[in-house]
DNA sequence: GTCTATAGATGGATAGAC
DNA sequence: GTCTATCCATCTATAGAC
């Protein structure tokens, strides 16, 4: 059909772009899905239905591709966290309470993750490269704390009464209850209460959430 | 010096199982530091200073290794919570408060994982096989949810007045606490917070751990 | 630029010697 | 039973044809 002699090259680079990101966005979710070890090059290169070599045309290596991955999603998600805080502290005068912090915090994820948002499945692949990542990826997240101390700082201006060894303390248990909203930790808990739990209510989640949060950080 | 041919055969039965034992403290060590696709069978072979075919001969194969690693140390784990449920329910009619309750989750996991204890490496193993693990082990832990659930139903005795629904949220809440409590997730936080923060102190973090917890549960 | 064919490396498993 | 040598599958990465 098109033969490449008689394009013209903005169809080429349209063309080229669309690869990338068909590549992209199959490792993504493979990823996500399976693991970073349990997916080939092989099998991403067939689910974005091009040919083998583009994961080392368009990105160097199966690893780059994963960093890639990995740098903008976390980057789309802490900027929209920041917003979040930043619009959060226009509305109290630039100090607002513990709980509209943690909401900033909490929000993105469970907004990303609702059944009819595409982008349900980053959020998977963030949790996943936090415990299943790469060395360079782990480098990054144990080094690039800068977006979590604004929140730190957030919060101990909120409750400059406690210590900030305690408030570091009670933003980790947060951090806990976040990184385990996992599909499989939704799952076992769905068998658990035999049906009880719908995490697919987001807004609801996002309240349950905050209030179990807020009473840890008030006490 | 050991002539296999004049060895008797209980000097043959210990060797056989101090063998077998060197690959499995090997491979649990290996696995929970590396993650368990890092880990070649090779490696685990060479840490345990055995041979190479030593791993199928003695487990039949690289993933029943795992797999029998895992079942041995959630399966103690698990005893240990229940002794001490068992233990807080004697000590207050069959209806222990929330607080004991979630000491009974809590503290197992830490105790192992204090600096002086041998089973400091179980304990990161176990979290890791929670995200990392083989589909054998996400299905037990899908389905095997009974010791969940004498947890679940003790907090429901002691909280008639909420929900069930609630109580198994609250719990998943607790549960992301406590599998957050790996070596990265507090290298992390050493590094947010300048060095503030001891997680060595065990008795302290439980306490942390509850009194954050404890208040959530009670809002 | 795209894609095929293949190099080069590594890993799990096992046959066979002792 | 133990261990070496080796098989065979699979993977990433790349050279070279078109």
């Amino acid at each position: 059909m098109n033969d490449p002699l008689i394009q013209d090259p903005a169809d080429n680079e349209e063309a080229q772009a669309a690869t990338k990101a068909a590549v992209f966005n199959a490792a993504e979710r493979l990823f996500a899905l399976h693991g970073f070890q349990n997916v080939s090059v092989r099998d991403i290169t067939a689910e974005a239905g091009v040919n083998l070599a583009s994961v080392n045309y368009h990105f160097g290596s199966k690893d780059a591709l994963l960093f890639e991955i990995f740098r903008r999603r976390t980057s789309e998600l802490n900027r929209e966290r920041a917003r979040l805080l930043h619009e959060a502290g226009a509305r109290h005068d630039g100090k607002p309470p513990v709980r509209e912090i943690l909401a900033a915090y909490f929000a993105p994820p469970l907004r990303w993750a609702s059944p009819d948002n595409d982008r349900r499945i980053s959020v998977q692949f963030i949790i996943r490269a936090r415990s299943e990542g790469t060395e360079d990826m782990r480098e990054v997240l144990r080094n690039d704390v800068s977006h979590l101390a604004r929140f730190a700082d957030a919060l101990m201006a909120a409750r400059p009464d406690l210590a900030k060894e305690d408030v570091y303390w009670r933003l980790h248990f947060c951090l806990g209850m976040v990184h385990n909203n996992r599909f499989a930790e939704f799952d076992r808990l769905h068998h658990l209460s035999g049906g009880l739990t719908r995490e697919a209510d987001v807004d609801a989640l996002l309240k349950r959430m905050l209030d179990f949060a807020e009473a840890g950080f008030v006490a």
